[in-house]
DNA sequence: GCCAAACTTGACTAAACGGTCAAAACGGAC
DNA sequence: GTCCGTTTTGACCGTTTAGTCAAGTTTGGC
């Protein structure tokens, strides 16, 4: 009755030190949770234990256990399209793609977790972020793919589709975080795959689109 | 008691009309329903309501959950397979390549539902499939590996590393498929995307691999 | 047509799990 | 130290879901 402010979760603006601190420590371990079981095979137990608190202190924080997963994923994706806001028209163009793969294999390689959960979330239809897919995501392929098909017009690049272009390199990138199981065991090796693998990519796709 | 053998899915010796028709209806009404919604995701009641039986009539072919993923994922993996033997040491390198790529992302294209329960086992860490990871995926990878390290060191082919140009194929067919969701949205509009992944994709890596 | 084995299912159970609640513990301002 | 809002939790609830069971129906060989 006199609880105007149920939900701490909605007062964003006025966060005390420890509602931070917690939110902060309940992201992580969902992260590790989601990004390993899914989000149906996850189960809020795993992230209270995971992020040491009790299930109803969880959810004094977040009220429905999608609210973890959606704020996992937010936070997952500003920092997945980071590198592709880099491009540069001003640069040179297979430099500027070489840049590109070594920034998205190195995000790989340092958060393979949020690239799985995100893998996840896509397989599964998108039914938590379609709205992020048709927006900004799609604004800055948009964007991108603009200047790439002027390096194209200015012979500066072997013409392929710009956005194809784009998800080729997402796809082999991508790939080895997702699927990292896999990598390693057909490797068979303990050595760590991303080095060979960054050296293979690039001397395709940069042979690959340099203009002949 | 005078039941002696009660468990049909171990008879596959033994089987009637009925239950290879059955279980047939079963693994195609799983494969659709495991690879929207993840193992954890799936139940058996929407199973048995799409291969329309009753969820006891189900759990009589087969008596376990684990048990009817399984049967689905062995029966995708042979054909999952079945494009990389094909790669003959006998025939032009770049066009073997070319054929390959060609061949897994008409697969893609066509049983894309196979593509994703195969990418979702895989990301979860692979725990009903490590064995065919560590065992026929590796040797087939093994023995085409050197087939294409042959044809490098004879100059036929641009030098990379042959495993991981196998998986950057893998990564680059099978995303069409398992983010086909992200695809739509980015490409925005409706046409089907492959024929023009498959133009992107044949120009870089075949003008990547070619030698030079 | 009869019979036994094969097949099918409605009704049920036990466990797992997301979420609630009321009460206790804590912390910072005075 | 007192007080009040914030944080924390044990106990609990309703639902979902994998799996059981006993009884019924169908099928195929004779």
């Amino acid at each position: 009755m006199n609880r105007p402010e149920p939900d701490p979760a909605l007062r964003a603006t006025t966060r005390t030190r420890i509602q931070s601190r917690n939110r902060e420590i309940i992201v992580q371990a969902a992260l590790e949770v989601f990004s390993t079981y899914g989000f149906r095979g996850t189960t809020l137990d795993q992230i209270a234990a995971k992020a040491g608190m009790s299930k109803p202190n969880l959810l004094y924080y977040f009220p429905r256990k999608e609210g973890i997963y959606v704020a996992v994923l937010e936070e997952t994706l500003t920092e997945w399209l980071e590198p592709l806001t880099r491009l540069d028209e001003a640069g040179d163009p297979v430099d500027e793609i070489r840049k590109y793969i070594v920034l998205k294999l190195e995000l790989s390689r340092r958060n393979p977790a949020a690239s799985r959960l995100f893998a996840n979330e896509i397989l599964h239809g998108a039914p938590s972020i379609g709205g992020f897919l048709t927006g900004p995501l799609r604004a800055l392929v948009d964007e991108k793919s603009a200047i790439i098909s002027r390096w194209i017009a200015e012979g500066r690049l072997a013409p392929v589709d710009p956005r194809h272009l784009i998800i080729t390199i997402w796809a082999v990138t991508q790939h080895y975080a997702d699927f990292d199981v896999q990598v390693r065991a057909v490797l068979g090796s303990e050595a760590e795959p991303i080095p060979d693998a960054e050296a293979t990519i690039l001397s395709i796709f940069l042979n690959g689109l340099r203009p002949r």
